[in-house]
DNA sequence: TATACTACCATGCTATACAAGGTACTATTA
DNA sequence: TAATAGTACCTTGTATAGCATGGTAGTATA
């Protein structure tokens, strides 16, 4: 609760925030190509610098796969314990292509904003 | 809480937390010009379909200011009550070039993950 | 048997968007 | 003067969801 050293808290915030809201859209992304298991996911997203702890990752999937934008099978792995792929459902292909378009938009209403375009 | 009929419920909410994680970047996008007022922030968001209620947005400007990245000044109006407007401090200025980078890293990476560059 | 690695999962905390309702000032009109 | 409408600001309560932290379990190796 020290308000003068961590000045730098508001950025990391907002860090955070930014990429949270393209957390959903981002995981179907992964999953359009085919089954995908978690640590997987984890792994990909890393890559692309857009999250880093399991305890995001996982309540998600459950949250997606409870709504029936995913499903699952156990697999066994040849070296370690089983693995649980994850790929889309119709509906998740559906959610997919929506918020595809609502990225777009997102973005070209950002892109408006930026160039100062708020006129009445 | 019924779950059966508001299967679009997960599209509206993945929505709403796109728009979330932009807001403090596109108010200080609205910001960085001059003086605005709240009414007219909500007016301009609304115009660029990134916002629509007041809940939102004055606990976000409160919290803005606190952390000094805003500053306002109370200015009579010819017609209607007082209005309060808002500009960038030179902290806010800071943070309007943080947020921007972040957004075009994000940018980048989603464009990434869109064209399927998920390999190890 | 013990250690290391991988993978999955749950609990508690905190931040925050939204819904809903409220206050106060000005202008218009009866 | 009194009532209504419009504008602008603000608060409270609730629910959602990311994150920190810690834990379980199977496999492989020393």
């Amino acid at each position: 609760m020290n308000e003068t050293s961590d000045d730098n808290s508001l950025i990391t915030q907002s860090e955070t925030q930014m990429r949270k809201g393209m957390l959903v859209y981002c995981v179907l992304l992964l999953l359009k190509d085919g089954k995908v298991y978690t640590s997987e996911i984890i792994r990909s997203l890393r890559q692309a610098q857009l999250i880093v702890v399991e305890g995001t990752l996982y309540p998600l999937l459950n949250r997606l796969a409870k709504d029936n934008v995913l499903v699952y099978e156990w697999q066994e792995s040849e070296q370690g314990p089983p693995r649980k792929y994850y790929w889309l459902t119709d509906d998740g292909q559906a959610l997919l292509i929506e918020l595809r378009s609502n990225y777009r938009k997102l973005h070209a209403s950002i892109n408006a904003l930026e160039k100062g375009a708020h006129h009445e």
